[in-house]
DNA sequence: GTCTATACGCAGATAGAC
DNA sequence: GTCTATCTGCGTATAGAC
């Protein structure tokens, strides 16, 4: 379980606290010195572990990445006997929110990376999420085409969906200067759910 | 209008560059070096029209910040003599989609900012928006309230659209390596202008 | 594995010539 | 208004002691 609080080595404490870092303040406002002060060594000593700050960077975002995969592949995967159309989706989409919720340093980190122009990440994160968007696209078309859903262009939905959701834990400090408190507080986490939920439902239910 | 290619004065031809520079690479990213290189001068020119970096960042926010007002407020206003419930609502949203989709870099911009921990504004955004958010809010409950468009929570309508709409201008890069091709192309700003009212239509028109 | 010391460059900002 | 020169601090990265 990659997204504790608890680190086992000094390289997974250099791991989490360089999360931290790099979803608050991005790449180039993180440095080597703030990594390394948070988990209580200096600098040249995270250089032991990692060969640069790249490395650490990559090595952060590959943990993220995978851990995101696992969880999606099997919120997908777990479904019951009446687990089709909307039913489906519902439990997928709540699955998904409920975990961007629990990760929102993950939702930051993915913010900062998809925003930037030139890129530290070694490849491009767009192209490499590329299948997952290909499977969902043609989850949708499936649905679509069989009824369970209301027709939409999937793509746009997918663009659509993943805006609304993201965008609430990525910009949790924006949203709380804009409504005045704080948005990651239980219950108002749960009214997003819901909101979330209803909003699709509206727009997809046949 | 803030929002041209040309530049009168120095001034502007900073002004212009480090709004590129800015919402390509955030305020951390960006060196008074790279803005100077872009307009043709030296670093310490740049320091002659403002007393900082952060003084620089600052302008380009107010005078962003200003032309947007400007566009919405007018917007708002022009509605002919049937213009209510979904049509004005309609209306409204293709004009802001049509600026976003103008002014990428504004985008970028205010996504960097709402997503930064510590900001180098010196005001806090979402607080200085809430104004605008409070008008929206109050403009969906009335038209709730009467029936002309569907209930749903007004606030978090307004977060969903909001994240849906600037999502895909902020991402750009991001999408086009996962759609592998142009989000810029005009055909594909004008699918994205279709897919968002259809989708908005499809949750709110009675 | 962690440290100090050091190399080297680039950052923001200021002084003063032209 | 723009420049060069300079100050000062912080950045990444390396060498080598313990």
């Amino acid at each position: 379980m990659a997204y504790d609080g608890e680190a086992s080595s000094t390289r997974e404490a250099i791991l989490l606290e360089a999360r931290r870092c790099f979803s608050d303040h991005g790449y180039e406002g993180t440095s080597l010195n703030d990594i390394a002060a948070g988990v209580g060594i200096r600098r040249a000593s995270v250089l032991h572990h990692f060969p640069s700050k790249e490395a650490v960077y990559q090595a952060v975002f590959e943990q993220a990445l995978a851990d995101w995969g696992d969880r999606i592949d099997r919120a997908v995967a777990h479904g019951g006997p009446d687990d089709e159309g909307w039913t489906h989706l519902d439990r997928v989409l709540t699955v998904a929110v409920r975990w961007f919720a629990d990760n929102p340093e993950f939702v930051r980190l993915v913010r900062h990376e998809s925003l930037a122009a030139g890129t530290h990440l070694g490849f491009d994160l767009g192209e490499a999420l590329r299948p997952w968007f290909q499977r969902a696209v043609n989850y949708f078309d499936r649905e679509m085409g069989a009824g369970r859903l209301r027709k939409h262009d999937p793509e746009q939905l997918i663009i659509s969906g993943y805006g609304a959701i993201l965008n609430y834990f990525s910009d949790v400090h924006f949203l709380h200067g804009l409504l005045g408190r704080d948005p990651m507080a239980e219950e108002a986490i749960e009214a997003r759910i819901q909101a979330i939920r209803d909003f699709f439902r509206a727009a997809l239910e046949p």
